[in-house]
RNA sequence: GGGCGGUUAGCUCAGCGGUAGAGCACACGCUUCACACGCGUGGGGUCGCAGGUUCAAUCCCUGCACCGCCCA
C-alpha cells in the first residue's frame, strides 16, 4: 500500500510487534540489574505468583504498576532491580497434582509414597512452571529474569532451614498441642487466615441433659452442632446465673454416651442466650477449649482425620461421617424425649479456602511460631514511618491485626513444601537441626548413645518461605553483595488481601533476621472486579482473561487502562469499553507520529527546545515540560491514574487537537522568506515533542512507544543511542512561558468561539467567509497578524482582518479584546442571532450577579485571602467587559 | 457486634474549601490533505439525606440512610 516501506501504516498492529520486541529487549539484557554500578539502587520484590498458576486480571494490574515503577526508575538513572520468581504454593500445587492422579485413575499419593509423589509434583512444576512467567512477558513486565528464583530452590530452602532452626533455638518456634483448623478433605492443619467464614442458615437444637442424682431434673443446652455432644465433657453456666447456682458442682449424665460430666461456672456462658447453659466440647470448639482448660475438663477427641467418628464415640457411630451422625444424634435424642426444641439460627460456618469443606477444630500436635513477639518491632516500624503504607488508611488494618495476632500454625500435613527440620527420638523428643547429621549428633549427646531418629513428616506453611523472599532471593544466608545493595527494597506493591498473609510476615522475618524493614513503602492497590462490581470468579463466569484482552486490544491498551483506573482507595470495575477507548488512544499516538513523519518532521541533532523562536513552539515546549513533570510526579506519588490522565490529555487534547492543527498551515505555507525558518523550527519541534511523548509514555505503554521510537528513526535515517527504555528521563532546564501561553490561549479561545457560533447558527462547514475583528486592541491586532493562518484554517475562515466597520448581516462573537464579525448574508437568521446573543448576555448577567454577591459581602472582603478577592474582581471585570460588547453587538442588529 | 471504604452527568470514575470534570454512551454536523479506533459542536448534575463550622462547603465536623469489604 505504502510507497515507502518505512512509512507507517494507518493503524498500529500490536500483535505484529509485541513478542518480537520483548524478546529483543530481554536478549539485549535491558532488564538486568547492575550490582556493580555506582548508580543508586531501586528495588521491587515481585510477589511470586504460584508456580503452576496462570495470569489473571489482578496479576495484570499489579505487574503493570510494578513494571511502570521499574521502567520509570530505570530511566531516571537508578540501578533498578525487579526481583522475579515463583512460589511453590504448597496446598494449591499438591491439590492440582492429586486431582490429576485421581482423574487419570492413578494411585493416590499415599499409595505412591512420598518420594514418588514428590517426583511427580516436580515434573508437573517443570512442565507448567513456565506458563506464568511466559505470560508475564506477554504483559511486557521487565524483571531481571536472570535472577529468577523459586521458593524451593536450594538456596532459598537453606534460608528456610536456617530461619526455622534459629527461631526454634530462640524459643520463637515451638511445638504445641492445641486446637487447629483441620481440613478433613486435605488432611492438614491450616492457619486462621486460610479459613473463610460463610453465612449459613443453620439450626439451634436444644437438648435436655438429665442432672445426676436429681430425678426428673434436666438442664437444657443449645447447640448448633449436635454431633459434638458425643465429646462433651462438661456443661457451663454463668457464675451469677441464679437459675443454675444450685447445680454448679453437680454432674449431668451425658445422653447416648452415659458419661458423667460436671456442671461448671464460667463467664463464657451467656445467661441471655438460649437457656443460659452451654455444653462444653473442649476438643472440638475453640471457645470450649478455653472453658475446658480453665475448669480442668477432659478433652475427648471423637473425630478422626476425615471428621468421621472415632473409637471414642459409642460404637454405633464409629466410622460414620459427622453430618450423618448429626442426624442420628438428633433422632435418638428425640426418641428419648430429650429434644426440647429446634430453632432456625443464622450462623457462620468455617470453610477451608482451598478445599471448600467445613473446617473442624481438632486437637493435634503442631508447630507454632510466636507471632506476637515478632510483630512488636513491625508495629513500631510502621508507627515510626520506617515502613509507610500507601494509601495510609491500610496502616489501621495492619495495626489492628498485628496487635491481636495469634500464634501462627506453621506446620502442614502435606508433602509438597519445605520439610520441617525436626527429628524425633524414641521418646518423641524433638531435635531441630540444620541437617540430619547434626540432629543425630544432638541426639547422641542427649541420650548418651546412638539412637534411631524419625524425621517430622510435615512441611511448612507456604507463607513461611515467602516471608523470607525479600532477602532469601538476594542470597541470604550467604554474604552476597546483592544483600547489602538491594535490601531493603523501595516499595512492595500488592493487594490488600495479602497484607496479613505476606506483608506482615515479611516484615517480621525481615526485621528479625536483617535488622531492618524489608521495604520502605507498601503500595496497596485495588482489587479488579467486573463492571458490575462483582469479584471475578470462574463459577460466576465473569473472568476477563488479560491475555485475551491483550490479543484483541494490544498489551499497551490493557496496561494503560489498568493504570488509568488505579486510583488509590477504590476497587476497579473494569468494563471492556474502557479498554477499547484506550486502544484508540494508542492508535492516536501512532497517527500523530505518522503525521509528523508525512510532514518530514525529523529530529534535528542538537535541537534545543529552549531556543525556539515562534510563540507556537514556545507554547508546546512549555506544555511538554509540564506534562513530563506531571507524569513523573504522579508516578513517584503512586498516583498512577493521574500519570495516565496527564499523558492522555497532553497527547490528545493539547498536542494533537491543537498543536498539530496549528502546525498544518505552517507546513503548507508557501516557500520563501521567514516562513521557511518557522517551518523548519516547527518540524524540528514536532519531532522533538513526539520523542518526549514516547519517552514519558514508555513506562506505561512500552510497546507502541518503543516501536515508534525505532520506526521514526529508521524512516529519518537516524541512529538512536539504544532502546527507548534506556533513555534518560528528561530533565528540562526550561522555564514556563506565560506570555506564549496567554497568546495561544487567546487563539484557541477565538477559534473555539467561532466554531461554536457556526454550529449554533447552522453555518455549513464548507462555507468560508471573510471575517473581521472589530474594536481590536493593539495586542489583539498583533496576535491576529501572527496567527492569522492558524485561526483561518481552524475556524474555517477565508480571511480575518482587523476592521471596525459594521457589517449588517453578521454573526457576532465577543472574544477577549475584540468582537469577531462573521458576514453571513443569506445564511443568517437575525432573530435567531439576537436570541443567541440575549442568551449569552443573560449568562454573563448571572455570572456577574454571582460575583457581586461575594464582593458586596463584607465578611468576604475582610476575611477571604486577598488573591481570591482579586481573582473574583478580575473575573467580574472581564465579564462586564464582555457583556458590554455583547450589548453593543445586540444593539447593532436590533432595528 | 467492631473496623474500613463508598454514595458526584445515563454508565464507569476523577476532583476534595473559592462559579462542578474526564472517558464511554447520547444528539447534531463533518469524505477539513495523521487518524471514522477520527474531527467539530452540544445536551445532561439541588455532588445520598439532615444538621453544624466558615466570608465561602461537593470538599471539613456530627448524625442518619443505603451499598460494599474486612474482622469477630
Amino acid at each position: 500500500m505504502t510507497e515507502d516501506s518505512t512509512t507507517l501504516d494507518k493503524t498500529y498492529n500490536a500483535a505484529d510487534v509485541e513478542e518480537a520486541l520483548y524478546a529483543r529487549w530481554e536478549k539485549a539484557g535491558e532488564f538486568a540489574a547492575h550490582p556493580e554500578s555506582k548508580a543508586a539502587p531501586y528495588t521491587i520484590m515481585m510477589p511470586p505468583p504460584n508456580v503452576t498458576g496462570s495470569l489473571h486480571i489482578g496479576h495484570a494490574l499489579t505487574f503493570t504498576l510494578q513494571d511502570t515503577l521499574i521502567r520509570y526508575n530505570r530511566m531516571t538513572g537508578k540501578d533498578a532491580l525487579w526481583q522475579p520468581g515463583t512460589d511453590h504454593a504448597g496446598i494449591a500445587t499438591q491439590m492440582v497434582v492429586e486431582r490429576q492422579l485421581a482423574e487419570s485413575k492413578g494411585p493416590t499419593r499415599r499409595e505412591m509414597g512420598r518420594e514418588a509423589f514428590l517426583a511427580r509434583v516436580w515434573s508437573w512444576k517443570e512442565q507448567s512452571g513456565g506458563v506464568i512467567t511466559h505470560q508475564l512477558r506477554r504483559l511486557g513486565a521487565s524483571p531481571d529474569w536472570k535472577r529468577e528464583r523459586f521458593t524451593m530452590d536450594e538456596g532459598l530452602s537453606r534460608a528456610v532451614t536456617k530461619v526455622f532452626v534459629e527461631l526454634f533455638r530462640q524459643g520463637l518456634i515451638y511445638r504445641d498441642k492445641r486446637l487447629v483448623n483441620w481440613d478433613p478433605k486435605l488432611h492438614t492443619a491450616i492457619s486462621d487466615l486460610e479459613v473463610e467464614s460463610r453465612d449459613v442458615k443453620g439450626k439451634m437444637w436444644y437438648f435436655k441433659y438429665p442432672v445426676d442424682g436429681m430425678p426428673d431434673t434436666f438442664i437444657t443446652v443449645g447447640t448448633t452442632r449436635p454431633e459434638t455432644m458425643l465429646g462433651d465433657t462438661g456443661v457451663a453456666v454463668h457464675p451469677e446465673d441464679e437459675r443454675y447456682k444450685a447445680l454448679v458442682g453437680r454432674c449431668v449424665i451425658l445422653p447416648l454416651v452415659g458419661r458423667k460430666i460436671p456442671i461448671v461456672a464460667d463467664d463464657y456462658a451467656d445467661p441471655e442466650k438460649g437457656s443460659g447453659a452451654v455444653k462444653i466440647t473442649p476438643a472440638h470448639d475453640f471457645n470450649d477449649f478455653g472453658v475446658g482448660k480453665r475448669n480442668n475438663l477432659a478433652m475427648i477427641n471423637v473425630f478422626d482425620r476425615d471428621a468421621k467418628l472415632n473409637e471414642n464415640a459409642p460404637q454405633k457411630f464409629q466410622g460414620l461421617d459427622r453430618f450423618k451422625v448429626r442426624d442420628m444424634v438428633v433422632a435418638e435424642m428425640e426418641a428419648l424425649g430429650l429434644l426440647e426444641k429446634i430453632e432456625a439460627n443464622a450462623m457462620q460456618v468455617p470453610y477451608g479456602d482451598r478445599s471448600g469443606v467445613v473446617i473442624e477444630p481438632w486437637l493435634t500436635d503442631q508447630w507454632y511460631c510466636n507471632a506476637e513477639v515478632l510483630a512488636q518491632p513491625c508495629i513500631k516500624a510502621v508507627e515510626e514511618g520506617r515502613t509507610r503504607f500507601v494509601p495510609k488508611n491500610w496502616e489501621n488494618t495492619f495495626f489492628e491485626w498485628m496487635r491481636n495476632i495469634q500464634p501462627w500454625c506453621i506446620s502442614r500435613q502435606l508433602w509438597w513444601g519445605h520439610q520441617i527440620p525436626a527429628w524425633y527420638g524414641p521418646d518423641n523428643h524433638p531435635f531441630v537441626a540444620s541437617s540430619e547429621d547434626e540432629a543425630y549428633a544432638d541426639a547422641k549427646k542427649h541420650y548418651g548413645k546412638d539412637v534411631e531418629l524419625r524425621r517430622d513428616e510435615d512441611v511448612l506453611d507456604t507463607w513461611f518461605s515467602s516471608a523470607l523472599w525479600p532477602f532469601s532471593t538476594l542470597g541470604w544466608p550467604d554474604k552476597a553483595p546483592e544483600l547489602a545493595r538491594y535490601y531493603p527494597g523501595d516499595v512492595l506493591v500488592t493487594g490488600f488481601d495479602i497484607i496479613f498473609f505476606w506483608v506482615a510476615r515479611m516484615m517480621m522475618m525481615g526485621i528479625h533476621f536483617m535488622g531492618d524493614v524489608p521495604f520502605r513503602d507498601v503500595y496497596i492497590h485495588a482489587l479488579v472486579r467486573d463492571e458490575k462490581g462483582q469479584k471475578m470468579s470462574k463459577s460466576k463466569g465473569n473472568v476477563m482473561d488479560p491475555l485475551d484482552l491483550c490479543n484483541v486490544y494490544g498489551t499497551d491498551a490493557v496496561r494503560f487502562t489498568l493504570t488509568a483506573m488505579a486510583a488509590q482507595g477504590r476497587d476497579i470495575k473494569l468494563a471492556e469499553t474502557r479498554i477499547a477507548g484506550y486502544r484508540n488512544f494508542i492508535t492516536k499516538i501512532w497517527n500523530a507520529a505518522r503525521f509528523s513523519q508525512m510532514n518530514e518532521c525529523v529530529i534535528v541533532p542538537g535541537f534545543d527546545p529552549k531556543g525556539v523562536k515562534t510563540t507556537l513552539n514556545k507554547w508546546i515546549v512549555a506544555k511538554t515540560v509540564e506534562a513530563a513533570r506531571g507524569v513523573a510526579e504522579a508516578i513517584e506519588a503512586y498516583r498512577f491514574n493521574d500519570a495516565a490522565t496527564v499523558m492522555y490529555q497532553f497527547t490528545w487534547n493539547i498536542f494533537c487537537d491543537w498543536y498539530l492543527e496549528f502546525a498544518k498551515p505552517v507546513f503548507s505555507s508557501q516557500a520563501g522568506g521567514s516562513d521557511e525558518a518557522a517551518k523548519a523550527e516547527t518540524r524540528a519541534a514536532t519531532a522533538w515533542v513526539i520523542d518526549q511523548i514516547l519517552i514519558i509514555g514508555q513506562p506505561m505503554i512500552p510497546f507502541v512507544t518503543e516501536t515508534l521510537w525505532e520506526k521514526l528513526a529508521e524512516a529519518a535515517k537516524i541512529k538512536r543511542a539504544g532502546f527507548l527504555m534506556q533513555q534518560p528521563w528528561p530533565k528540562y532546564d526550561i522555564k514556563p512561558s506565560p506570555e506564549a501561553e496567554a497568546e495561544m490561549d487567546w487563539v484557541v479561545d477565538v477559534i473555539t468561539k467561532i466554531r461554536s457560533v457556526r454550529t449554533e447558527m447552522n453555518v455549513p462547514a464548507s462555507l468560508q467567509m471573510a471575517a473581521t475583528l472589530k474594536d481590536a486592541s493593539t495586542g489583539a491586532k498583533a496576535r491576529l497578524v501572527t496567527h492569522n493562518a492558524l485561526i483561518c484554517a481552524n475556524a474555517r475562515l477565508a480571511s480575518l482582518k482587523a476592521d471596525d466597520a459594521v457589517i449588517a448581516n453578521a454573526a457576532q462573537v465577543v472574544v477577549g479584546e475584540g468582537t469577531v464579525l462573521l458576514p453571513l448574508e443569506g445564511v443568517i437568521d437575525l432573530s435567531k442571532e439576537r436570541e443567541r446573543l440575549a442568551k449569552e448576555i443573560a449568562k454573563k448577567d448571572a455570572d456577574i450577579a454571582n460575583d457581586d454577591k461575594k464582593l458586596t459581602n463584607e465578611g468576604f472582603i475582610a476575611k477571604a485571602p486577598p488573591e481570591v478577592v482579586d481573582e473574583i474582581r478580575e473575573r467580574r471585570a472581564g465579564a462586564v467587559d464582555a457583556r458590554a460588547k455583547m450589548n453593543e453587538a445586540l444593539a447593532r442588529i436590533s432595528a
